[in-house]
DNA sequence: ATAGGGTTAG
């Protein structure tokens, strides 16, 4: 009888209907007891049931083994289901069953999803101590762990002790250095690996092509795009994705055009990230018709293709049409998340609706979605429009409440919203006060610098205890660093147009700001 | 009996 479930298990036609009637069966006859037969259920199970009665299955076994586990656990790794895979790991390792090397590489790409280093340094180090060290597959799987832990040295350690190394491993390699933008490191490995005699393929250019993308080094990008294209590749729905973005941000309509005609030809329509690219990609272009059209075919039940158009049409100054889409997605109780209302809302505060912008923020509260870190910079605009305290405040407490008060980008969208509904910045500039941007040590523009300046803590705390005291009550703040000049500067002016004694007490020296003066007589 | 690693996306 064993032989004949075991073949009713193993036939190709099996659906999940035999395997319960199979399952029927052991519970009828307790044949539990044999793990042979088990290990064969579950295996079929595997392919056809859902991940939670997966895990119900496996905690029913009376005595799991080494390969009850694979099954399961190679399923779940199949579902994606990472924490899952680690979790049923430990269970085995509780119970005293010792992974193989086949197993390890599945728990090895858990840790790399999940970011999780220290599994990862364990696996590694059972996998040094059971002489695994020359499976060039498991030794594949770790130096992507290491990679993806940012943990670039230890890979590249790993990765030249290898004595057999495949496409495969050069293409992560390779995928590393992009991600981490070090893409002159990629390239460099990119030649190499031809040198060695090992041929790149599709995923070794993808993998390249990301890293310049995301580098925002756009002509190598097309540069790449045209060479792989000439070493007979074809483009497939990651290339294309990552292309369309560097197409979109030169403007290039003509290639982006050239591309989409590619898309078609090759059937890639169905994946919905191309759609999303080529949408985004007309968006930057200027071609909101043409933006259109792409959206009306794409699966729009997917938030992300509607947040992608949201984007685009307030890009293109279409925020009427955006409003008008947002609202139907919204009858059509489609659930938003942040990205989507953070779009509509920055639509509208870029565009001169205000009190659509604060109205809809308020909207997205009483749909039980909390702004983040990009909404509240978002609302600049039309809290200065308005110049009304109370929107200021408003924004400001549910930032407090909320605890992303620390994020610089919030905070110093809070003082410029807070400064033009108190007019302040309006008096500061009027008083003849230039940006100090000789301060800001970092290298970038002009205007950034501004920004960042604006962000400094100390006028922060300044223009928060502005709106948090009673006027004319002195103010002081402590600070662990020395006071910069532009701040300096700033402080004076304000102790003057509020009519505030302001302390500072940096590690130089205690500042005493009064009527425009500064007690360090400006020796700073 | 189980059966492995690399690229995309927002």
């Amino acid at each position: 009888m064993f032989q004949s479930i075991s073949q009713c298990l193993n036939s190709t036609t099996s659906t999940l209907f035999h395997a319960r009637q199979v399952h029927a069966h052991f519970l009828k006859f307790g044949l539990f007891s044999n793990t042979q037969l088990t290990t064969t259920l579950l295996t079929l199970y595997s392919h056809y049931l859902p991940f939670p009665q997966l895990k119900i299955i496996l905690s029913s076994l009376p005595q799991p083994t080494i390969f009850s586990f694979s099954s399961i656990i190679h399923s779940f790794a199949r579902s994606q289901h990472f924490h899952h895979v680690l979790g049923a790991f430990s269970q085995m390792g509780s119970r005293g069953l010792v992974p193989d090397s086949y197993l390890l590489p599945s728990a090895i790409k858990a840790c790399a999803v999940l970011k999780a280093l220290k599994p990862g340094r364990q696996v590694h180090a059972f996998a040094s101590v059971n002489g695994f060290g020359s499976d060039s597959v498991l030794m594949s799987s770790l130096v992507h762990m290491y990679l993806k832990c940012n943990r670039i040295e230890d890979a590249q350690k790993l990765f030249d002790g290898m004595c057999e190394r495949d496409v495969i491993v050069w293409s992560a390699m390779i995928a590393g250095y992009s991600r981490l933008g070090i893409v002159d490191r990629a390239k460099e490995l990119f030649n190499e690996m031809r040198n060695e005699g090992v041929e790149p393929n599709l995923v070794s250019w993808n993998g390249m092509i990301a890293g310049f993308c995301n580098a925002g080094s756009y002509d190598e990008v097309v540069m790449l795009f045209r060479e792989m294209i000439s070493d007979g590749f074809f483009p497939d729905g990651s290339t294309v994705s990552c292309v369309l973005p560097g197409i979109g941000n030169m403007e290039d309509v003509l290639m982006g055009e050239q591309v989409h005609g590619y898309v078609i030809k090759q059937g890639l329509e169905s994946h919905n990230f191309v759609l999303s690219a080529l949408l985004d990609m007309y968006g930057r272009c200027g071609c909101a018709s043409e933006m259109s059209r792409v959206f009306d075919e794409i699966d729009q039940t997917e938030i992300g293709s509607l947040n992608a158009y949201l984007t685009g049409l307030s890009r293109n100054g279409l925020v009427d049409t955006a409003l008008e889409v947002f609202k139907k997605f919204k009858a059509r109780e489609m659930e938003l998340n942040v990205v989507t209302w953070t779009s509509i809302i920055s639509s509208c505060s870029q565009n001169g609706k205000d009190m659509e912008a604060l109205q809809l923020f308020r909207d997205m509260q009483a749909d039980g979605v909390e702004p983040n870190a990009i909404t509240i910079p978002s609302l600049i605009p039309a809290c200065g429009n308005i110049s009304r305290l109370t929107h200021g405040k408003e924004i400001h407490c549910f930032s407090l409440r909320n605890g992303i008060f620390d994020d610089v980008y919030v905070s110093s969208a809070l003082i410029e919203i807070l400064e033009k509904s108190e007019k302040l910045s309006i008096e500061i500039k009027k008083s003849g006060y230039l940006p100090m941007t000789k301060s800001v040590l970092q290298d970038v523009e002009e205007q950034d610098k501004e920004q960042i300046l604006c962000g400094h803590s100390e006028k922060l705390a300044v223009v928060l205890g502005l709106i948090n005291t009673s006027p004319g009550q002195p103010l002081q703040v402590i600070k662990n660093l020395r006071i910069c000049v532009d701040c300096h500067a700033v402080i004076k002016i304000i102790s003057r147009l509020e009519g505030r004694e302001i302390f500072v007490r940096d590690t130089n020296r205690f500042h005493h700001f009064k009527d425009g003066v500064c007690s360090c007589g400006d020796f700073w």
